[in-house]
DNA sequence: GAATCATTCATACGTTCGTATGAAAACGAA
DNA sequence: TTCGTTTTCATACGAACGTATGAATGATTC
């Protein structure tokens, strides 16, 4: 019925990219100690070699994985927070570019948190995404606090709490549905968390929309 | 040095203990797979036939450590709620139970997220304590907007949001400090979440403490 | 068309894993 | 002490893992 290969009709020499799309997607599906190599590269239609060749290693494979997902969401992010906006404005909108490219990418969230769930460090991208958006994001913080919009407070610990909502929320989104019977649909998440990061940093009431 | 067992001088009869000790520890260092029976059992001092024995597996055995870790936590919320305070006292209590709990069990959110993160279900005892709490603060969110203190808005997605705050920012605390230079103390921590939590659900500007 | 390089392939190696097995030891009740 | 039960122990099994190896094949260049 369905082909079991990812590209029936790959050109040759795109075996690269085949491995990383079938490696996402079974990284995202049964963890990294669960996709096993074999699994991967069947699913790819490659041979078993083919990640020691094309990556040295299943490893490096995860990290190319990781950074292929990752990149784009850290430009966007330093994309909104070069607009000429109003701080929370521009608030608001990394939480929707996050939760955007979530939704694009919905396996991203595990691997934004599984290394760190088994003790170990994040991947090189994650971190450098870790890093990046808190420098961005505090910076806006710190602009908005510096006209009055944005009550004090330390700008990393709020930078934390904005991205503490799309990840939280897009991570538990999946199970709360299946798990818990509790549904929710995306543009509400995505409105209540605007919502809440707004009135979270605020230092005036939340006016209406 | 120091002995390789978990308790020197364990009376007989508490293997069983000793095992869920032992394990708590390996399974938050490295995680549910990089965890095996063997290391499990040697610190733990007992046989490596002991896991089999006593829980019949290891996945049983991950079940009864995080059953063991999260159910005190369960009932701290439970008699949180029921306090006589007001709804968003009641809120703020519940993160810090929250940040309380974690820091008391450092691995906790660990096993809250590990399982999620790899595309599965979480243990049946965290499912059940997410249940719970659902239904227990969304309570109080609920009042809160009965009585006015409280803005407008799906309590269960505020709910989520509430509890977004504890679980991701302990989550990422280590990482922060071990890998990018990012300290923050935990009583910042704590005070901030509570801050930034009745700030979002608060449908009037934030008073100060 | 031969030579060079890149890629694919089948297969094998050594390790580690979770669990099973059955004997040995410890324990408690009679 | 003796019997029956519970718990420990050493060891074995089969499976799955990531990676290495070297031959085969394909593509490119002269």
């Amino acid at each position: 019925m369905n082909d079991s290969r990812e590209h029936p009709d790959d050109r040759p020499d795109d075996t690269r990219a085949t491995l990383v799309a079938a490696a996402r997607a079974l990284f995202a599906e049964r963890g990294y100690d669960g996709a096993s190599v074999r699994a991967i590269t069947s699913r790819a239609g490659a041979n078993l070699g083919a990640v020691t060749y094309h990556f040295g290693s299943k490893e490096e494979l995860y990290n190319e994985v990781v950074a292929t997902m990752i990149r784009p969401m850290r430009d966007r992010v330093g994309a909104v927070a070069r607009r000429p906006e109003a701080a929370l404005d521009r608030l608001e909108a990394v939480v929707e570019v996050y939760f955007d490219h979530f939704s694009a990418n919905g396996d991203l969230p595990h691997f934004l948190v599984e290394r760190i769930a088994s003790g170990q460090l994040p991947p090189p991208a994650v971190l450098a995404t870790m890093r990046a958006v808190l420098q961005t994001v505090s910076g806006i913080v710190a602009e908005g606090q510096a006209d009055g919009s944005i009550r004090p407070g330390d700008p990393v610990l709020m930078t934390l709490s904005v991205i503490a909502q799309p990840v939280y929320l897009s991570l538990v989104h999946a199970p709360l549905r299946t798990a818990m019977g509790v549904d929710i649909a995306s543009d509400h998440l995505v409105a209540h968390a605007r919502r809440f990061v707004r009135a979270g940093l605020s230092s005036s009431p939340a006016e209406a929309p």
